[in-house]
DNA sequence: TGCAAAACTGCACTCGTTGCAGACTTGCAG
DNA sequence: CTGCAAGTCTGCAACGAGTGCAGTTTTGCA
């Protein structure tokens, strides 16, 4: 059940993210202080790190909604299907999950990705994380057919192709807020890195 | 022509290596400051960042000879070798490469991009970097059959596939100062995750 | 109503990092 | 060899992220 206690604790975390997302539109990543954030949203600049560890968390709230769509899409699987289709099925549907909420959090976050280094590496990390989840999941899926390594070394692939890809294309725009451009991007981006296994 | 100015910057440079390695080799990374490596090698604090931009840029001098193994790699291909080919090839010598300086700073980088979460994303964000500029020179070398953004969904998916798999082989390894065991580990992991591209 | 657990907060502190300004070195032209 | 311009080294002051601590308030539940 959540309780009062709880309810009250996801409000304030959402009175973050939203503060957060204003005042980093407005001013910038650098020139909003964690200060700023906890002002805005009303509670004490100490409290701010009981509900993320660090500034840059803040831009990646529900990083693990992906993982878990990714996740279902594995347990999903058709029987006869083979570990590459299932794993792109499972790509495809995080690719589609991208239009975040609203969207102006998620074109912060491109955004950031680009300029701001420590961001830059915490999205890596997440996106490590994510990928070894899933890899697990489908080694457990395909007991027969891969083991820890193998997994690992196909997601890898196919997280890879598809990062990279969508790292060129989404470096050529210009405006990174536009959603339909984005989503583009990361469609062609899947397109062509994953072409090869799809034939 | 290396003036006396510039081999001085050279050799404190090193010195700070060589502090920071021993420092890191007792105390830990968190547990030891930037203040500390700079009174080893002898210089004041301030001036530390004159030499590495940041703390953890000392645990990785000489990020792009990797890189620029990869180059000569590509320059050297043969006429009639496929993109795929001349790929494998550069990260093959890319990892006979990874039996770094005496070794110490190696098992050092490894064990810290375990522990220390800003280490972690720095060395990711390396890696990523490394990747382009490969990609970039693996377009350059097949105008024909490769565009850019293919060429980075290629790059992507080896070094995405060899990094994963390096990842949970390493995972199992209780001691990373063993160089025989971690170079073990490094050319299983190119052997796992490239056998698909052999054939 | 009362009390224990959980949450919130300010305070003081450490550390990484930066701007500034002054002192010192080196390279080079005369 | 002398002197000047450029490059380097340094301490100092300051800012912001992050943490441990201790005291206060709030909430859940008996």
């Amino acid at each position: 059940m959540s309780s009062l206690r709880d309810r009250k604790r996801v409000r304030t975390r959402q009175a973050l993210v939203a503060a957060a997302t204003t005042l980093f539109e407005r001013d910038g990543y650098d020139e909003t202080t964690v200060a700023d954030i906890a002002a805005a949203a009303e509670i004490g600049t100490r409290t701010f790190f009981s509900y993320f560890p660090t500034k840059e968390e803040v831009l990646f709230p529900e990083s693990d909604a992906r993982v878990r769509a990714a996740v279902e899409a594995i347990a999903d699987r058709k029987p006869g299907e083979r570990p590459a289709d299932v794993l792109l099925r499972a790509l495809q549907r995080v690719g589609d999950d991208s239009d975040d909420l609203g969207g102006r959090l998620a074109a912060l976050r491109l955004r950031f990705i680009r300029e701001i280094p420590a961001v830059r590496g915490r999205a890596l990390q997440i996106q490590t994380e994510a990928q070894r989840e899933i890899a697990r999941h489908l080694a457990a899926a395909f007991p027969d057919q891969l083991d820890e390594v193998g997994a690992a070394a196909l997601t890898g692939a196919f997280v890879g192709a598809v990062t990279a890809a969508l790292q060129v294309l989404l470096g050529d725009l210009e405006r990174l807020d536009d959603p339909v451009a984005v989503q583009a991007a990361v469609r062609k981006a899947t397109d062509v890195a994953l072409r090869p296994w799809v034939s």
